[in-house]
DNA sequence: TACATGCGCAACCATTTGGTTGCTTTAATG
DNA sequence: CATTAAAGCAACCAAATGGTTGCGCATGTA
């Protein structure tokens, strides 16, 4: 019978490849990039500067972080370079904080068992 | 009448400490410390610091940058000093991923439309 | 062909980060 | 009171991060 700590372990266990999509997001610039590639389509480097304060190269750098975690994908198209979302990590990353809340909850209601018992 | 993009200018708005949030589950021993204390109870930086391979000072600075980011909290028990997990911030974390997941699958279905449309 | 546009590469920089060590303070305990 | 255990403080370090600039390389277009 596997523990029912199961997920929390695998948690454990691809911790580094998780900590790598949330450090991905965890940057204000990065963040808003995301929110602007959510919402569908494919975006140039060139459209995705405009938003931002910061250099082309910047954005690149950025991108590319995103895209090493996974959360982005780029295809070219003659000599523009069109990004685009990829949710599927964003859900991996989604499920993590699902485990922790249910977890969470999981030690409340023993908590609430155990002084209930004790009363 | 508001936008329908609310959220996602809520997200942008926001993104300084949404972002802070993700950076500070974006380190894997932070992570593994998440994983620990959402499995509920308060433990003391000792009692974390044996499940790391890092110095207690190691595992100090990263408690203070979750709690910095409201993941974390701490209550002072005689010489010791126990930490918690608080939901919330993951919560609102969750809410984020939640709420880009849900406007990627708009605009697919927006996509899915107008292919329809024009066949 | 000449030119403009979109981008890549590389070097460089200041700051932050993740980690250490050494020493001090605080609190429980014999 | 002396000792031990838990933690704090501060300095220090190497490496990563976020940003820049300058220049060269492709690719459309007049």
């Amino acid at each position: 019978m596997p523990s029912r700590e199961a997920g929390l372990r695998a948690l454990v266990r691809s911790s580094d490849a998780l900590a790598g999509i949330f450090a991905a997001l965890g940057d204000p610039t990065r963040l808003k990039l995301v929110a602007v590639l959510c919402a569908g389509g494919a975006f140039s480097i060139a459209q995705l500067t405009a938003n931002t304060q910061i250099s082309r190269q910047g954005v690149t750098k950025h991108l590319q972080v995103l895209a090493e975690a996974g959360v982005v994908r780029d295809v070219k198209l003659g000599r523009e370079r069109l990004w685009q979302l990829d949710p599927s990590q964003i859900e991996e990353a989604k499920r993590t904080l699902e485990l922790i809340g249910r977890q969470w909850e999981i030690a409340l209601d023993k908590l609430k068992l155990f002084v209930e018992s004790s009363s």
